[in-house]
RNA sequence: GGGCCCAUAGCUCAGCGGCAGAGCACCUCCUUUGCAAGGAGGAAGCCCUGGGUUCAAAUCCCAGUGGGUCCA
């Protein structure tokens, strides 16, 4: 077994007098050119820099941004441009940009394609959901921060085939990295004997190497991680996830530089929030009028020098921390919390509203799903925090102060989106309000506490947190049950929800492995239908038919959302049926009915119709999603797509529903590119080069690999496609919409036709209007009116034949034919037959029943039915009086004992029944 | 992608096999003319849609549609 120590002496160490030490409080070995006790890092350390800075000048966000940057463009490193905050644009493992490497996983690290530059820097915004905690309490902790870096990405030089990475040899590996992280604080006038370098390796993704967390004046600056190991179960080291790695065959630098805190550390300020964005917090402090006396602001002050102990990961106990701090300021511990609290939150406030603008300026929309989900959380979260700390400004405008910081253009989306969300918050909260009160109301009846049970309901199915809970409950006065494991609770309530879906092993993989890739005809000329091929291999499949791999083909397999081709394969023999076509990994098997013979030569005919059909629909899904920006805005993005020969359909991302008059705004300008003919045109550019000059915009249909990719561009839109399609956007003929539905909150499914299809779905909708415009017997464009019209006079009618039964009932009971009237327990019972149907009868008895009788009524209008009713101070049950009744007739029946029904299906027993039905009154009016 | 919840008067909801209900809002009248006024009366329902079970479905079952919400 070896470990890294050895991986941490460094030739550059001993050259710039830096010794290894190790620190008397956390046992953590680190670098420094002076001798130290501690490692410096908080807990062992407090912050130095507070009211001291740290460097020769103060710099703001953009100066120091700038400053690092050009620091390393003069060490021969190419700036690149951010990429987004949402990281799942170009990878579909990770949701958000935490880091800057996050840019370049995983086919840059993994050597397949090469980086845009190297070595490189860059400062890439970065969103880290899990310090939400923190934000605010530790003055140093951000969920979003720009993390500066420079990259550089190196493989050995001593493998067989160099050529088999993306890059070649060694850029700089640990000890330039070092020289310059030192340089860097020498420039900015640092005092290098307070540098630490404490040795922390690196683990995660399936990656590992040695590391240094860079440490100065208690604040952690840089990260210098040099990943080069990789799992593996026999590997040489073991590392601290418990797992073994060896050495990979690439070794990358990945360092990160958090740009706030470098301006914190320049500036000096009690936290960072104030060195950040400054303006934003003097707006939110004077917004929610805390004014601090000079007393006051001093102890805040002294307090915040300490919060680096605040941090909820570290820390054992958050508010025994609060107790250390307050007694080392000298301050009662609830007067500093009463204190500082209010801080915390507006720090949070602004760090959050920078998150959203991130999220919102990049394109996420919220909803309840992946990032929107994400995004939906820190805006209900902000909200909150807005509403508790009395600030009055609209959460939208405080979201927009930060997007026009950072400079984003959608500003008026962002508004939009922010605006739409914090109403739907305040819907949800009315909602889950009241149902809080009323289940307090019920509990407070019963005297018991509101059981776990239900919190879990609440939580789960209507989004009301435990907390709201208890104070709504507590108003009440009712005890609420909250578990310490709530949320365990709640997951198990999700419990047995492994998604592992069956991997669909690669049929024959072995001997598809050995056959050459198919040279993609489709790709070389989309309209063409027909080729010639040479049978490579047949295989028999388990259903009768076979797979067969040809050296070259026309037909389109399955994939990016279209359906396979159909056509057939012909030999001077025989004509095989294609049914279906599938590629792995670069062979093509078509599914066929019948073996063409291996090493046949064969003529290939892809049936027309259906490609033609589905090559409008493809071209056309790019024509919508276009057309949908221009619309509803840039947010719009695909989420999911399926193109079919009938119809197709595309989802996408919008924060609203889609108004009828949108959805024909989106029509006709997609019908304006179809009018346009423009040609529809292919590249296969360098991936690099492609996503510099578009952006990740272009993989909305999904992430293809490789290091070139196939652009198609229709008019202004151009996206990363492996999908056929016509040759000039006149050719899909036209466009129609068919539905537009919300999928899910913040997705919406667009169902369209393309060409011929069109015309047939508008053929299938003109049918129905004619149809039901017949039954009207008017002119089609009168049926809403007049289906308007009967709808209104068939609701009059029922009115008036109510009306009508109720009169008939009464005339009826004043004396009808068919009437036998007893004498049953001091009153008379009227015993009748009327075929009419159960709402007539009841209407009938309750007539019989006003002039004090009781009603016994029969129907043989269907099977048989009866209604039985009873004055009120009658003894006599009317449900005892059905039963026995319904009883004869083959049925049952039952309800209240003063209006009882039912029936059975003899009707031919009704009469019989009936002519009973004093000896039955009689008989239960005697007991 | 998966789970759960909901759909009844204009609004908020109750009813959970047996006559369609309440509060607020609305209309008429009376009392009082003042901070959520009081009293009397009234109007207002395809109980989301379509199937099924049942003598009987707003109610139970299945499917669909629409909305909410939690998780990955």
């Amino acid at each position: 077994m070896s470990d890294l120590d050895e991986a941490y002496q460094l030739d550059y160490f001993e050259e710039a007098g830096f010794h290894r030490q190790e620190c008397a409080e956390c046992g953590d070995m680190f670098w420094s050119r002076a001798d130290r006790d501690t490692c410096g890092e908080p807990p062992c350390a407090e912050y130095g820099f507070i009211d001291t800075p740290g460097f020769d000048e103060e710099y703001a966000l953009g100066e120091m941004r700038e400053a690092f940057l050009s620091f390393f463009e003069k060490r021969d490193h190419e700036r690149i441009d951010p990429y987004p905050v949402a990281a799942n644009r170009w990878r579909d493992d990770v949701l958000l940009t935490q880091a800057s490497i996050y840019d370049f996983q995983p086919l840059v690290t993994s050597g397949t394609t090469p980086p845009p530059a190297n070595p490189l820097c860059i400062s890439q915004p970065c969103i880290r959901m899990q310090d939400i905690d923190n934000v605010g309490k530790t003055g140093r902790h951000t969920m979003a921060f720009e993390m500066m870096a420079h990259h550089a990405f190196n493989a050995k030089e001593d493998i067989e085939d160099p050529g088999e990475y993306a890059y070649e040899g060694e850029v700089y590996w640990k000890e330039d990295t070092v020289r310059y992280c030192v340089e860097l604080f020498e420039e900015l006038g640092a005092d290098v004997d307070e540098l630490t370098l404490i040795e922390d390796p690196w683990v995660g993704g399936g990656n590992a190497g040695p590391a240094f967390e860079v440490i100065y004046q208690g604040a952690e600056l840089a990260t210098l991680v040099f990943m080069s190991l990789e799992q593996d179960p026999d590997g040489e080291y073991e590392m601290k996830d418990g797992n073994r790695y060896s050495e990979m065959d690439t070794y990358v630098v990945d360092t990160g530089y958090g740009l706030e805190r470098w301006t914190w550390v320049s500036q000096g300020t009690p936290t960072v929030y104030e060195a950040v964005y400054p303006e934003m917090i003097a707006f939110l402090k004077d917004n929610a009028g805390i004014e601090l006396t000079d007393e006051e602001a001093a102890i805040v002050h002294n307090a915040a020098k300490l919060a680096g102990r605040m941090d909820i990961d570290e820390a054992e106990d958050i508010e025994a921390e609060r107790d250390t701090i307050a007694e080392q300021v000298g301050v009662d511990v609830s007067e500093l919390r009463d204190l500082v609290a209010p801080l915390e939150e507006i720090y949070a406030i602004a760090d959050h509203s920078r998150t959203l603008a991130y999220m919102l300026g990049d394109g996420i929309v919220p909803s309840n799903v992946g990032t929107g989900y994400l995004a939906r959380m820190v805006l209900r979260r902000t909200k909150r925090l807005v509403d508790s700390v009395g600030v009055d400004a609209p959460l939208d405008e405080l979201v927009d102060m930060q997007a026009d910081r950072l400079g984003y253009e959608n500003r008026d989306t962002i508004r939009d989106i922010v605006r739409t969300e914090v109403e739907k918050y305040r819907e949800t909260l009315d909602r889950g309000g009241r149902r809080v009160r009323q289940l307090a109301d019920d509990y407070a009846e019963k005297g018991e506490p509101i059981p776990t049970a239900e919190l879990v309901e609440l939580y789960d199915s209507h989004g009301i947190q435990p907390d709201m809970v208890e104070e709504i409950a507590a108003e009440r006065g009712v005890d609420v049950d909250v578990p310490d494991d709530f949320y365990a609770v709640v997951a198990d309530r999700h419990g047995g929800e492994t998604g592992d879906h069956e991997e669909s092993g690669t049929p024959y993989a072995d001997r598809l492995a050995e056959l050459p890739d198919t040279d993609r005809l489709y790709y070389e000329d989309q309209q063409r239908m027909e080729f010639e091929a040479v049978v490579l291999e047949v295989f028999d499949r388990d259903d009768d038919g076979f797979d067969v791999v040809l050296d070259q083909t026309m037909f389109y397999p399955e994939g990016g959302g279209q359906p396979p081709d159909h056509g057939h394969l012909s030999t001077d023999d025989v004509t095989v049926e294609v049914e279906d076509v599938q590629r792995y990994d670069g062979v093509i098997l078509h599914t066929v009915d019948d073996d063409p013979g291996k090493g046949e030569f064969v003529r290939g005919q892809v049936e027309a119709t259906r490609r033609k059909r589905l090559m409008q629909h493809h071209t056309a899904t790019h024509i919508v999603v276009h057309a949908a920006r221009q619309v509803l805005g840039e947010h719009i993005r695909q989420a999911g797509a399926q193109k079919g020969v009938d119809s197709s359909r595309i989802d996408v991302s919008h924060y609203d529903s889609v108004s009828r008059e949108q959805v024909k705004e989106i029509e006709s300008a997609a019908n304006d590119i179809v009018q346009d003919n423009v040609p529809v045109t292919q590249q296969w550019p360098d991936r690099n080069e492609a996503e510099a000059k578009h952006g990740f915009d272009l993989y909305q249909g999904g992430i293809p690999a490789g290091e070139q990719i196939r652009l198609i561009q229709v008019a202004d839109d151009i996206q990363a496609c492996g999908g056929t399609h016509v040759a000039r956007t006149g050719d899909i003929g036209t466009i129609k919409l068919l539905n537009t539905e919300r999928v899910q909150d913040g997705v919406i499914r667009l169902t369209f036709a393309a060409g011929d299809a069109a015309i047939e779905a508008t053929h299938r909708t003109e049918d129905a209007l004619y149809e039901a415009a017949d039954v009207l017997d008017v002119a089609p464009d009168d049926v809403p009116d007049t289906a308007a019209r009967f709808f209104d006079e068939w609701k009059a009618r029922g009115k008036e034949i109510e009306e009508l039964k109720e009169q008939l009932a009464q005339a009826r009971a004043a004396g009808g034919a068919d009437t036998e009237e007893v004498d049953v327990a001091g009153t008379t019972a009227v015993v009748q037959r009327i075929d009419a149907d159960m709402d007539e009868l009841r209407a009938q008895a309750n007539a019989v029943v006003e002039q004090g009788q009781i009603a016994v009524l029969g129907s043989g209008a269907s099977g048989a039915q009866f209604v039985v009713a009873v004055p009120d101070g009658v003894e006599v049950d009317a449900g005892e009086v059905v039963g026995e009744l319904a009883g004869r007739v083959g049925g049952g029946g039952g309800g209240p004992a003063d209006f009882a029904q039912g029936g059975g299906p003899d009707g031919e027993k009704l009469d019989d029944a009936l002519d009973d039905a004093e000896a039955i009154l009689q008989s239960v009016a005697n007991v």
